[in-house]
RNA sequence: GCGGGCGUGGUGGAAUUGGUAGACACGCAAGACUUAAAAUCUUGUUCCUGUAUAGGAGUGCCGGUUCAAUUCCGGCCGCCCGCACCA
């Protein structure tokens, strides 16, 4: 027997699958059904790490399963090249952001390769190519016909570290989602994408994406955050003189207009600022509400803070007047940034109420309560009820009374019934080099104007950029952003701004499906027909962080792409399965000194780990997801040159589930390579008249005890990858190994099962299958053969064997022919020596016979 | 606080229309082969009592429905993820 060599196989199917081209997604005009694999594609930091092994792997595994099921397999991969860590490496190192993202390309690939993922690069490209920037920015300006891209003057997002403006989505806990700063709050002209036009749309889109995670639907459902209420103006009983609007309120609870009592603004609504100009103590107040950090912990436990205006507005129903107070709770960035306070059905009214002695009076009487001595103490009552105290909405519950209210506000000419979003517009600009630059021009006569598209791209300037001074380089490039006003003629200023990255990443997959090999198109930003036919994404696969980011803009931009003519793709979703994987995590390794070990450099030493050189004693810690911070990384070109690919990509789809974290251990990782080793020894002791595709149609006894197991196995490993259950497909593939193992004779029946073996490990483990299949004389590679067909007559055995339980515990089993009668099967189970031992003396209540599965005897 | 998910041996996990709990793998133990080790193979491995036959307990905890519950229902406890003063 000879020893599985995987560095000098895996190389030479490589070299095989590469010379026939065999992963090139077949022709526009094939009959095949199309499917479309993808995994998010990668960011080219220099290194591959085991997370892309795990999701590059699990896409594989689809993209090889359904070839072999006849599927015409679009599985491309490409670059999301641009962004922070290549200015950041520049201005560390020196160097360029351009040549540093081209080289880790390069360097990137070649692991990529080595890995063996069955991937077209022939419609590789990298997001910061010209090529594919300059239709970036002729999208952006179709965008802008269509009313989709605006300019405003916004309070944004300001990252102080990476010194740039972030969208809503990409603050998380107040803090940068990249540079982890805490993010100030700065005025700034800025460009946006009208995301909310598909606020509804988006929300609806949800429903019909029944392939994907229902976690991540509920996250972008929580972040479009729809409400229906009621928006409407309170007339003024004591009006400033400083200030000519009404207040606006939004509200979801009109029912509770009659427990109003208060009006609260924000600290940032515009009559509060005015009444600041006058008036220091509201000025200091809004100083003090403004110290109230962001964090999640400062605004959860923020006391309740308040100023009374000494202004009062008319209730709309009965005349009375209301307080108008600046609360700190009521925010600006959320419908109109005012509210009416009832204190007894709303929580945070209450504790303001309490706080400053304002009125508490229940309108909603919870079923069981007795409106005369029903009080709210310190817990407002949320939920349904009778409405009372009320005058026409008394009797009427919540949902009616909601109508009832709007309606009459309606009528009274005061509002309408409105829906709210919690979603934003995404704010795109970025001060930024390495970027896709916004195709526009300022000028001081024209305006703001669109670049024609005859002139792009506007192309990012090689030289004269220097990152080590704080501020975008291009706007102190020197000739970049001055430019001839394509209309008037006269001198102009170029926008200097770069679009957000993500933008990048919400169409790529467009353009992949949408260009013929290597003739991506330069005219367009896809080929129309060609991406239609593809889109959407079959399968999609990456991970979970990218829930409201990636995921949520890519809907918006294929929405877009759609309206306006590019696209032929009317629901606008961009995947249609969706799979998010868990992670790879490893223990980290501490020394004496505290300083964090890579696993590679830790030795066990009897019962306690040493360091490799330095013999320092180190400590294990906590299994968490690899990071090269806390060094506890292991380098997949270790392990591909350890052990093969193969033994990489097996280990990581085994054991755990592919949703949840995978713990990366030596152990698991020789059991994986013992495994391929297993399967070549007992392929390579195989040499028989049979080759792989044979069918033992003739075979009895236990040859045909060997088929039926082939045959049930290989029908749980198909559900388990139909299913995403890759563990259960590998934990089943284990018992076919083991079963043929164990079988000895060289017959057909052997060489069925091997050659389901073979095709069902080669999603997993393509290398090692394409030497198996090739040992046994298999007909061309065996990435071409089809998927094994089940024999539906081997799943049915005519035997089984029923437990037997005696008052619903097993004492006893029966083995019995699959149709046998139940009276049959009762007098059998009695006459069972343990059964009557169990039963003896009880009284037999009931026989359950549940035929083919069990038999339970009630006895007393 | 709101929304979602999860809790099974020493470990990862299986059992998803209620029907033999612990498949498969890791680890561990014993044995075979070997001068020895590695590799490989065989056997055992939920816990408790017992030499064994066998019996009892057991899927976070308490209760319920059922002939039968890891699975369904109610109430707790713990962990993870997301959102968060959203009116």
């Amino acid at each position: 027997m000879t020893r599985y060599n995987a560095a000098d196989v895996e190389p030479r199917w490589q070299k095989i699958w590469s010379e026939g081209d065999v992963f090139k997604a077949e022709d526009d005009n094939s009959d095949k059904p199309r499917f479309y694999a993808l995994e998010m594609f990668p960011y080219p930091s220099g290194r591959i790490h085991m997370g892309h092994v795990r999701n590059y792997a699990m896409g594989d595994v689809v993209a090889r399963y359904k070839k072999a099921q006849g599927f015409n397999v679009l599985h491309p991969m490409g670059w999301d090249a641009f962004g922070m860590p290549a200015e950041n490496a520049a201005k560390e190192n020196g160097g360029h952001p351009k040549d540093w993202t081209y080289d880790n390309i390069d360097a990137m690939k070649a692991p990529l390769k080595r890995l063996g993922f069955a991937l077209d690069w022939s419609r590789e490209f990298a997001t910061c190519d010209e090529a594919y920037y300059k239709q970036q920015q002729a999208i952006f300006l179709k965008f802008w016909d269509k009313g989709l891209v605006y300019r405003k003057t916004a309070k944004v997002n300001w990252d102080p570290v990476d010194n740039t403006v972030l969208a809503n989505e990409q603050v998380i806990d107040g803090k940068g989602w990249r540079s982890g700063a805490t993010v100030e709050q700065r005025d700034m002209d800025q460009w946006f994408f009208k995301i909310t036009h598909y606020a509804e749309e988006l929300l609806e889109g949800l429903d019909t994406l029944d392939r994907w995670p229902e976690k991540v639907r509920t996250m972008q459902a929580n972040w479009i955050g729809k409400s229906e209420g009621l928006q409407m103006r309170f007339e003024w009983a004591e009006q400033p003189d400083i200030y000519e609007d009404e207040i606006e309120v939004y509200t979801t609870r009109p029912d509770t207009l009659y427990g109003a009592s208060f009006i609260g603004i924000s600290a940032d609504h515009p009559l509060t600022k005015e009444l600041a100009k006058n008036n220091n103590d509201i000025e200091d107040f809004r100083a003090q509400c403004a110290k109230i950090g962001t964090t999640e912990e400062a605004v959860a436990t923020a006391p309740k803070l308040g100023f009374d205006t000494g202004l009062t507005v008319k209730h709309p129903f009965t005349g009375k007047t209301l307080p108008v107070w600046i609360a700190n709770f009521v925010l600006m960035g959320y419908g109109t940034g005012a509210i009416f306070g009832c204190p007894a059905h709303d929580q945070r009214d209450l504790d303001f109420a309490r706080k400053y002695d304002l009125p508490v009076s229940p309108v909603v009487l919870p079923e069981g309560e007795d409106a005369k001595t029903y009080a709210v103490e310190n817990e407002a009552y949320t939920g349904d009820g009778k409405l009372f105290n009320s005058d026409f909405l008394n009797g009427l519950d919540k949902v009616p009374a909601i109508l009832a209210a709007i309606a009459r506000i309606e009528e009274l000419n005061l509002g309408a019934g409105t829906t709210q979003y919690r979603l934003r517009d995404w704010g795109v600009s970025r001060q930024r080099y390495w970027g896709c630059p916004i195709p526009v021009i300022h000028c001081e006569d024209c305006g703001v104007l669109p670049v024609p598209e005859a002139d792009l791209p506007v192309a990012l300037p090689y030289d004269n950029i220097d990152l080590t001074i704080p501020g975008n380089p291009l706007d102190r490039h020197p000739t970049f952003k001055h430019v001839d006003c394509h209309k008037c003629g006269k001198p102009a200023r170029r926008e200097t701004d770069t679009l957000d990255t993500f933008a990048d990443s919400s169409w790529y997959f467009a353009r992949f499906a949408g260009g013929q090999g290597k003739n991506l198109p330069d005219d367009r930003p896809f080929d129309k027909t060609s991406a239609s036919q593809w889109m959407p994404v079959d399968q999609y696969v990456g991970g979970v962080e990218h829930a409201v980011l990636h995921l949520l803009y890519a809907r918006f931009f294929t929405r877009g792409l759609r309206d306006c003519g590019l696209l032929d793709l009317p629901s606008g979703e961009p995947f249609s399965g969706l799979f998010t994987q868990g992670m790879v995590t490893h223990a980290v390794f501490t020394d004496e000194d505290g300083n964090y070990v890579m696993p590679a450099d830790v030795v066990e030493d009897g019962n306690q780990l040493l360091h490799i050189e330095s013999k320092k004693i180190i400590s294990k810690g906590d299994v968490i997801k690899m990071s090269k911070s806390k060094k506890n990384v292991v380098d997949p070109n270790d392990i591909i040159e350890g052990y093969g690919a193969d033994v990489a990509r097996w280990f990581v789809l085994s054991d755990s589930p592919p949703e949840r974290d995978v713990e990366w251990t030596e152990s698991g990782v020789i059991g994986a390579w013992r495994f391929a080793n297993k399967i070549w020894a007992l392929v390579s002791a195989v040499s028989s008249d049979f080759t792989p595709g044979h069918i033992a149609t003739d075979a009895e006894g236990s040859a045909l005890e060997l088929r039926k197991f082939a045959h049930k196995a290989l029908e749980k490993i198909t559900t388990g990858i139909d299913a995403f259950r890759f563990n259960t497909s590998v934990a089943q593939i284990y018992e076919l190994t083991n079963a043929i193992g164990k079988y000895k004779a060289n017959d057909g029946a052997k060489m069925e099962a091997l050659s389901i073996l073979i095709r069902t490990i080669a999603p997993f483990m393509p290398h090692l299958s394409e030497e198996c299949w090739a040992h046994l004389g298999g007909n061309g590679l065996c990435y071409h053969a089809p998927w094994p067909k089940v024999d539906p007559k081997m799943l049915v055995d005519d035997e089984v064997t029923l437990p037997i339980q005696v008052n619903g515990k097993r004492r006893s089993e029966l083995k019995i022919a699959k149709d046998a009668a139940k009276d049959e099967i009762e007098a059998l189970a009695m006459a069972d020596e343990a059964i009557k031992r169990s039963i003896d003396g009880l009284t037999i209540r009931k026989v359950i016979i549940v035929p083919g599965r069990i038999i339970n005897i009630v006895a007393s």
